[in-house]
DNA sequence: ATAACTGTGTGAAAGGTTGCACAATCTAGT
DNA sequence: ACTAGATTGTGCAACCTTTCACACAGTTAT
């Protein structure tokens, strides 16, 4: 007897649950019909008590003693995440990572469809990639009242995003995958996804020299790791 | 009079030195001397009392009544990240994304140094990228022994992922940025960040859907939101 | 000197997330 | 039917992170 109503969904709940369903499309092409908690820990590194709480945010999908049908939890995800039917998506910046962007399979997977690339490099105007023509940005506006997109990727230089990023929230997109090392100051409706590589390899470097003396062979299974000794000492 | 000394550093202060190093590098090219942690509070969105914890990790910084010294904070975070001087770092797929990856300026910001692009695809190896020959990964383990790159970033399909990861491990590589889409098992002394644009994804196209009758203007700041309302609800 | 500010470093409170442990529930075999 | 075995959904405790709040330390002005 399920209760949810108004609880709140917790972040990184969110983003497991795109990792289950990653699972789940791989299970359901090697044919398997059922599948248990204990199991998704097995390929995921998420324990298994943390897969049956995300779930218990939405509801009830599986069966005690049997498991959860691959198929039917499969659907059930796509439906939380609002990737069972496909989502119109604009691309920023048609540099370097943005045109690698366009190529992503993982856009497609996820039912985004990338409808639209734009830049303000007159160079850039014009050029096709992939299937999709670089249009200029200053026509933003005018072409998303046609395309109706939400969800915008920006990839554009730390200095133009703020800008940018104004220009979309204004014509009524309402989440950006933010690709620039800057903070977006916008309205609290929109949702914005940092993604910064620099914070990642920060991360790395740092583990890198202070583990120079560690030696041990336990295997590592989780998607996070916690924390570390500290190394330096200085003033 | 500091005491710190083999207390754990949590993973999220890692990921801020990264963005405060950078708001430093802003300053010293504005020529500014000094810096509060107000300021740095205003600038990336990080509540104050959260820098300083996060440099009293490692030491006193700061001047009471006074602040940081820009350009000393800047060198104190970048020896604490090791990026005081230059690392060599390899690439592993020279696909769509791996090649973008390649002429990514915050590589070279973070004192990064790309020095080698691997590939197992013989159309691919021993084209030119930027400045780099892309070489046979079957040969890591030998170019690799030259280079001693500690860092590496893996920019594979997922079915190759575990693969080559293991040959990189074995190579004595010990921390890998990963973007492909798999738990990668590894020995617990190898750090692996995973980069994941669909999980980022997921949580954009939750929220979209889901904040379709809000409507407020407040600002937001912060570099993480925490949860939201739950819309679905099935069995 | 002293008073009035400003701003650091940190102990303690608040808040959020994860993992354990177990009752409840379903299946299958006898 | 009944028992044994499996596996879910969840209250609770442990853990981790963030934020508050304040003592203490420099700085400036009188």
């Amino acid at each position: 007897m399920p209760m949810s109503s108004s609880n709140r969904v917790p972040v990184p709940t969110l983003g497991r649950l795109a990792t289950y369903l990653r699972v789940l499309t791989e299970l359901e092409q090697a044919h398997t019909e059922t599948v248990s908690s204990a199991d998704v820990e097995q390929q995921t590194g998420i324990n298994a008590a943390q897969f049956r709480k995300d779930l218990s945010y939405f509801g009830e999908f599986g069966k005690p003693g049997v498991g959860y049908s691959v198929a039917r939890l499969q659907e059930s995800i796509a439906a939380i995440l609002k990737i069972d039917r496909r989502q119109p998506v604009v691309l920023v910046g048609a540099g370097n990572l943005g045109s690698a962007l366009i190529g992503y399979p993982g856009l497609t997977e996820h039912q985004m469809d990338l409808v639209a690339v734009f830049d303000n490099n007159p160079q850039r105007i014009g050029c096709q990639v992939r299937n999709l023509y670089v249009q200029d940005i200053q026509r933003f506006a005018t072409v998303n009242e046609t395309l109706q997109a939400r969800i915008a990727i920006l990839a554009v230089p730390a200095g133009a995003a703020q800008r940018v990023a104004e220009v979309l929230v204004a014509a009524d997109v309402r989440a950006i995958l933010n690709f620039a090392p800057t903070l977006l100051r916008l309205p609290a409706a929109v949702v914005v996804r940092n993604v910064s590589f620099m914070q990642e390899l920060a991360v790395l470097s740092y583990h890198v020299s202070s583990n120079e003396q560690e030696e041990n062979g336990e295997e590592q299974a989780g998607e996070q790791n916690n924390s570390v000794r500290p190394i330096l000492h200085s003033t």
